[in-house]
DNA sequence: GTAAAAATGTAGCAGATAGTACAATCTACT
DNA sequence: AGTAGATTGTACTATCTGCTACATTTTTAC
């Protein structure tokens, strides 16, 4: 009733089904999925290969797993600065948390959304629309928090705030992207101020 | 004294390396890097072990010449409209050509090097390199067209070419991936629409 | 408590993978 | 023509890959 398959899961079962996901997320995030072996997340995981596949029928479900869960982290880490998104404040505080969060090895790895679909949106299907469902969940904060901003008068009516979102997208995307080629954290910066002086040009006159 | 190694080439030799080498890096961008075998490029070169084994002393070495191809084959291919960025008139130009041309098996697979970049970047340090000099190439001739812009006075002075360049940059490969993810064109039309309108805020008064 | 079901351990297998060894053939250059 | 070196074909190997079979232990439910 409460999922698809109710096949049933021991809270310890599914505790060693969260650390396999864990493992194989982390691996694939830093070493790509088509790198990662199902040996190297039962090595990580502190797992066996029988337990794997006890949980996963195959390498594509872990890797359906892995996908699900990285777009909630994403999102998760995201949620309190797109709820913030009400004001042109919002958006420069949530624009500081993607530059600051582009240290380290999120600048070296790019975003766990966006490199499982760079590596693959193209070749695995169901992949790919659970991606484009992650985007678009992400998209459609953007989207609200400008349509607030209209309703508060902080943004012109004749903005559109599909396009603003669209276009913000691209530019967290692209910027992580830059990021991870040329690891200068500055292009995070550049393309996300671009993004936000895309909103600034629609805001209302005064202040 | 042509190149580094002149191991000495026969015009033959030189046909099958390169034969090789497009394969390689077609299999390479449909399929991914780690997901293609030394075997499949074999098959789709029409060659043998002992060529590919000839030619490159292991598939680290392959695909470094994949990156060098690909790096090449964009540029080529952007070299016309890139060229052309001396007015905004170029630059629309240019952003109709990326538009157009992400319809097809570009807009399921995004970028050759971008998408390259994605998968290797993290990984493999002298082709992050090269992807990185392959970005920057591309990006000085937008920063090149906005300063002959600027010579012009079709662009302000003020405005800071540097920093929209790094801003279209993350426009494209923003919208190869949405693109690629979303499986709609429009997505890169608004993200490279979003970039161009950064320039026109910055453009003299009067036309 | 006990039986069913879930969770885990051990062993192994068929095919793929990157890479090698070596012999045979072709090409360039004198 | 002939030789060195470039090119190519064939066969092979050691390791890794995803995956299975089956036995054992642990937990759940009555």
């Amino acid at each position: 009733m409460s999922e698809k398959k109710p096949r049933r899961l021991t809270a310890k079962g599914e505790a060693t089904r969260l650390r396999i996901v864990a493992a194989a997320a982390d691996l694939m995030y830093t070493q790509g999925v088509e790198a990662t072996s199902v040996d190297d997340v039962i090595e990580a995981s502190g797992t066996g290969k029988s337990q794997v596949y006890h949980y996963f029928s195959d390498k594509t479900e872990l890797v359906e797993a892995v996908v699900r869960a990285q777009i909630e982290r994403v999102l998760g880490e995201q949620a309190p600065f797109l709820d913030d998104l009400r004001t042109m404040r919002g958006f420069e505080r949530w624009r500081d948390a993607i530059v600051v969060g582009v240290r380290g090895w999120r600048g070296a790895h790019g975003c766990p959304m966006g490199s499982l679909a760079g590596e693959i949106a193209g070749r695995c299907e169901t992949a790919r629309e659970n991606l484009q469902r992650g985007f678009s969940v992400w998209q459609h904060w953007f989207r609200l928090g400008l349509e607030r901003m209209q309703d508060s008068g902080e943004l012109r009516p004749d903005a559109d705030p599909e396009e603003l979102a669209v276009g913000l997208m691209a530019a967290v995307q692209g910027g992580y992207l830059l990021v991870k080629t040329t690891r200068d954290e500055r292009s995070m910066a550049i393309a996300l101020d671009m993004a936000l002086d895309s909103i600034r040009v629609a805001l209302s006159a005064a202040e």
